[in-house]
RNA sequence: GCAUGGGUGGUCGAGCGGUCAAUGGCAUCGGGCUGUAAACCCGACGGAUUAAUUUCCUACGUAGGUUCAAAUCCUACCCCAUGCA
């Protein structure tokens, strides 16, 4: 029955932030009859705009675009939703002929696709709210502490001052009563489509990427980022959200708060992402058989070189 | 011009006679990452050298001095900040 797309490509543009991926993936999608899903943590989101680097209609150019502005911002969505959302998007894409691009950074939400997390329950917002009062009180290592003695080998695993990790961790075992350590290895299978997958990774010059983070986070402040973000806390949008705590509004969160200045949020800002862009070029260097592009998306040109493969 | 406080490694900032290549923060670089991932965490970080927690070199404004020993004390000079003129 898959005999006709079994065959075909579905590719994935990933590279740190600020390197292209959008224009690539559109240029791309124009080429070879595409259409783009997705793969950025905070572009799922809803209302948030200015600071996200969503794609406008115009960089579009006509190519639809799927798990972009799908989430409302109070939800917190995560890495286990992504997979099924994008799984469920690339049958649906590849049924009507067209080819599935899977474009954006968050390297995470890529891997999940290709290696299925573990049987999970869904997380106990409850829950994790209460471990992150204990977190409060009495510090992440005392968390640790619990883990040790609940799940010894998940805690060996983590340093004690990891507390995402942690909280994980201590939350699996409240709600299952079984141990993470021991689940955590048996990832699902992966989809069919998963070998169908070719990986290209932008890779510009570290100094004129970051050149670029530095004028472009400029240009979302200078565009009323501060406005839009009293306008969503007016709305309703939780300073606590995934959303609300993606680069730029969370500063603008700290400056409205009194804790800072514009001038020092767009710097904080700035100095975010770059670190940020850094982390996804070591993060990307660990997928097995990427494609390095070196250089910014938007002036690569999808010729024919692009589907030769190439190291960083 | 006088007074006072300062000048420390890419940067901010501790140290104030020896255990100082010099605490710590930041930047930078590298790494990790199994349902918060634009999150979170770990490491390196003057230069050269070694099998090594090895050895050597260069460094705390500049130039001298005191001392077995100075980033630390003294003198002069340069520069900065604030106050008085």
């Amino acid at each position: 029955m898959a005999s006709n797309t079994s065959k075909k490509p579905i590719y994935a543009i990933a590279g740190p932030t600020a390197s292209g991926k959008t224009a690539l993936g559109v240029e791309l999608a124009l080429k070879v009859g595409g259409e783009i899903i997705n793969c950025d943590s905070v572009q799922i989101y809803r209302e948030i705009q200015i600071a996200t680097a969503k794609p406008t209609d115009e960089e579009k150019r006509g190519v639809p675009h799927h798990l972009i502005d799908y989430v409302d911002p109070n939800v917190n969505y995560n890495a286990g939703d992504w997979a099924r959302d994008a799984s469920a998007k690339i049958v649906e894409i590849e049924s009507r002929g067209r080819i599935p691009i899977l474009a954006g950074g968050t390297g995470f939400y890529l891997r999940t696709l290709r290696q299925p997390l573990f049987e999970s329950p869904k997380t106990d917002e409850g829950l994790r709210e209460r471990l992150k009062t204990i977190r409060d009180k009495r510090g992440s290592e005392h968390l640790h502490k619990m883990l040790s003695r609940l799940d010894g080998d998940a805690a060996a695993k983590l340093f004690p001052r990891d507390h995402p990790r942690v909280i994980r961790a201590l939350e699996y075992f409240l709600q299952t009563g079984q141990l993470f350590s021991k689940h955590q290895p048996n990832r699902g299978a992966p989809p069919d489509f998963s070998d169908r997958i070719t990986l290209f990774v932008l890779n510009p010059p570290r100094s004129e990427l970051y050149d670029k983070i530095n004028r472009r986070t400029e240009v979302h402040y200078s565009s009323g980022l501060v406005e839009e973000v009293k306008h969503l806390l007016a709305l309703g949008v939780n300073e606590d959200s995934n959303a609300l705590g993606s680069h730029g509004y969370r500063r603008v969160c700290e400056h409205l708060r009194g804790e800072r200045t514009v001038e020092s949020a767009i710097e904080k800002t700035q100095q975010d992402i770059r670190n940020y862009a850094k982390r996804q070029l070591t993060w990307f260097r660990r997928e097995a058989g990427a494609v390095w592009l070196n250089g910014f998306g938007d002036e690569m040109g999808v010729g024919d070189h692009l589907f030769e493969p190439t190291s960083e």
